[in-house]
DNA sequence: GTAGGTGCAAAATCTTTGCATGCCG
DNA sequence: CGGCATGCAAAGATTTTGCACCTAC
């Protein structure tokens, strides 16, 4: 996370620790969607005395601030959140319920879409997101294997694979 | 939750318990954003016996089910999930920051979107979620009092207001 | 009758809080 | 050096799981 990042924080009169350091840098380097958890992991490797209660408390400042978006991914692999860096551009999260691949949609009909509920509802927003989820291209087609498979056992249950043990 | 959905459920060989239909009509009448837990008091009216694992197994049921969509709000009013019926009419859900307003939006944009996604990507879209955030036109002139207030106070802290006890 | 569903208790997961101590500006 | 920030432990909130009993079909 870039020196604006950092300078935004001590504008608000919000100190820049060595453990915000480390936590703003790995945000900003590690590119995208890491969840608490991870980014609790990372952060140990740089100092190992690194509290998981301080990120959770820098996550959160840092949304306040508007300087991360939260996002869930449509709840794939659980129920933690996700944090990225705020772009200057909107853009969706789709993600592919099968393989967890996650793709970026910028185009025009979200800036479309948030022109008009600001004209509508005279609405001054601070948030947006937009997630979806499904199958990629390449997923469709193992997936539909899979349910046909999945078919045939039902129909023929003296077939059925014995359970993993 | 009407005939529709008790029969989609059925045809899924799913059975319609005593539990299942109340939860179902709750959701269904209710009309909006429900949680997991004011489902469950809710249902607790009808049958004290009903239990909370139950309405969550439910829920989840409905979800795979693609009979009910998920919602956060935003996180506002904590982390919970909110839950409605899905209707056929994609839209998004505006919600105000400062009183909890929920609106909804219906709009080309949305399937402009959809439609620009399933074309890029080739990606088959099962769920869809836009969640805005931000101050509803009433908020936005309380909203800029208090700040306006805040900072005030900021800058003469003697007349800082005590803390409530 | 039987597979699937429920209730109960307990656990798992994710996140927040209280408080004494530490360290940034 | 004052007050915000951290670490630690503990609690809180939400959701899931294991298992014995129950019931819809």
């Amino acid at each position: 996370m870039p020196s604006t990042t950092k300078g935004s924080l001590q504008k608000q009169g919000i100190r820049l620790t060595r453990q915000r350091q480390i936590l703003l840098d790995l945000i900003d380097k590690s590119g995208q969607h890491l969840d608490a958890e991870s980014l609790f992991q990372l952060a140990q490797e740089k100092d190992s005395k690194l509290n998981r209660v301080t990120v959770y408390r820098t996550l959160k400042l840092l949304k306040q601030e508007g300087l991360v978006d939260e996002l869930d991914l449509m709840h794939y692999g659980g129920d933690q959140h996700y944090y990225e860096t705020r772009m200057k551009q909107e853009h969706a999260h789709i993600i592919c319920l099968r393989c967890g691949k996650v793709e970026e949609f910028f185009g025009e009909p979200l800036q479309k879409l948030r022109r008009q509920i600001e004209g509508d509802f005279g609405f001054q927003i601070l948030l947006a997101r937009t997630e979806i989820g499904g199958y990629c291209s390449h997923c469709q087609v193992l997936r539909s294997r899979e349910v046909e498979q999945a078919t045939v056992a039902a129909a023929k249950p003296k077939q059925r694979v014995r359970k993993a043990v």
